[in-house]
DNA sequence: CTTGACTAGTTTGATATCAAACTATAATGG
DNA sequence: CCATTATAGTTTGATATCAAACTAGTCAAG
């Protein structure tokens, strides 16, 4: 036991470091492909509003991406501030709020895709996509596990 | 080809999405059993200090992790004033400067490994390390590309 | 030599994130 | 009902990181 611990650290580590280099590398190509002072974090709750729908609470968004809630406030202050998402009491607790998304949120989310997509075409062409998709399910698996012994 | 990646950029969204959780997850992990104020980059380094080997440049480093020079800079401040790495001129090179372990250093990154090991053994039983490793060339090429189209 | 282009490291200013303390509302058990 | 406990969101203070501007040393071409 001690001895398989020992064993598998150094690989063990070493996959949750290049897990850290990717999420690094990926975060700044998007960040850079898109407009200003945005951030993938922040185009990332526009785009989990568009897909699985709006009138999520901050704490909601963040279980979603496993981000306190402390940094949900700040990135929500953002997007609000921006114009692309609309943040009212929610009705239902008087504790919470409710997060929805503005025209304006829906068209830079748009616009954004349109944006990274390109920059994004080369290395879907040459990594494989296939192949990512087949990772995919052991990842959430990895997910799953860390975000349970947490 | 517009219509590949209309198709694939969700899911090659979800899986970057899924790399940047585990990232912050395990290093959530990783730092909260790491004593004090260590972050999991500055084990990171007397890792690689101690497995690759001594006298590396800063530069050399920061590519080691992806940083930046800023970031390492940084980073190598507070392992310095932790007493954990010792940093003279390059005597080859007056720009530059080497970054070597001491004894202390070497210390600190056994206790860490003391700590932290115990606290993935569960993970490392119940995710099944043989899939990790399976999947690890796999990342290694993400990387690559990623790296090579920054 | 000397100039121009490159590289190493630092500094500065900004931002994303976290942990911990705080406020306010809800829910629950006696 | 009320007191306790739990939950939602904010605030505060700290840190890791980045990009861009800066300093200083190197190197190559003439």
């Amino acid at each position: 036991m001690t001895a398989v611990t020992e064993m598998a650290s150094p690989e063990l580590f070493e996959f949750f470091n290049e897990i850290a280099i990717i999420s690094q590398l990926s975060a700044a190509l998007f960040s850079k492909n898109l407009p200003d002072g945005m951030h993938v974090s922040h185009f990332s709750i526009l785009n989990h509003l568009v897909r699985l729908g709006d009138g999520r609470t901050p704490v909601q968004l963040a279980g979603a991406f496993q981000v306190t809630k402390a940094t949900m406030t700040h990135s929500l202050g953002v997007l609000e501030r921006q114009g692309f998402v609309a943040i009212s009491p929610n009705p239902e607790d008087g504790r919470s709020k409710l997060v929805r998304l503005t025209p304006s949120g829906r068209a830079f989310r748009e616009m954004a895709i349109a944006q990274v997509g390109p920059a994004f075409g080369p290395i879907i062409r040459e990594i494989d996509a296939a192949k990512l998709m087949a990772i995919l399910p052991d990842l959430k698996r990895v997910r799953q596990i860390l975000d349970r012994s947490r």
